[in-house]
DNA sequence: TTTGAATATATGATTTTCCATATATAATAA
DNA sequence: TTATTATATATGGAAAATCATATATTCAAA
């Protein structure tokens, strides 16, 4: 991972939240996140996409919905900056996170094993 | 520190390496940039003046030179997603690090002490 | 056929770069 | 000392490139 190219994911705001938010919930769907940051969808899903691309994301469909978590094949040390940004920046996702909570209506994750 | 504004420091090819370069030498001027490099003074100038704007760079003038390093109050966490970065990233600057080395007439620093 | 998500296009805003020039310090000559 | 020149760095202004957003539309799954 280029560390100009990361830090260019990390550098914008809806992208940042984004990311911190999925580091916090181990993964999150579009519509999920939509009701967090209270932007618009088309907003948001250019962002996933740019994230994707980049390899910051991975991406699973369930029904209905997409999930996003952290790519796990994304270099340790880039996993580690998340996560160290997360720990010392956590008031920065408070409010989004309160948003997820109040949020009605979110989709059952399937379980992963049996 | 806001992370936003911190990462859109980092996000760019010549902050970054400028970032990786003084961190790793802890103290350069602005010449030793521009042969490490190899940009245009006025390009590297510009691109320190924004590091210091945002507080992640602090200079000293001795002499005819300017001399900058990483701010020693930039936030804990900021410092070391630049330490972090660095160690991971060392080839990243090995080029500028050789043109640094092969430089010809640096300055000499003033010494700390007696 | 309704819900969730992605994409295309256009546009406005920000950022980066270049060129020329300004300032500041230092070295040298008269 | 004073004037001259050289070196180091900063900045104003303009052009070019990049980026983020809104709207409209499309795609995919149930």
């Amino acid at each position: 991972m280029n560390p100009v190219k990361f830090y260019k994911c990390l550098a914008d705001d809806t992208r940042l939240r984004t990311l911190l938010l999925i580091a916090h919930e181990g993964e999150l769907c579009v519509c999920e996140l939509t009701a967090a940051l209270n932007f618009s969808q088309p907003k948001i899903s250019r962002h996933l996409s740019l994230l994707r691309s980049a390899d910051l994301l991975q991406d699973r469909r369930q029904g209905q919905w997409v999930f996003y978590r952290i790519n796990p094949r994304l270099d340790d040390w880039a996993k580690t900056i998340l996560h160290n940004t997360l720990q010392a920046n956590h008031h920065f996702i408070a409010k989004d996170l309160h948003n997820l909570i109040q949020m009605g209506g979110r989709p059952e994750r399937a379980s992963l094993c049996c």
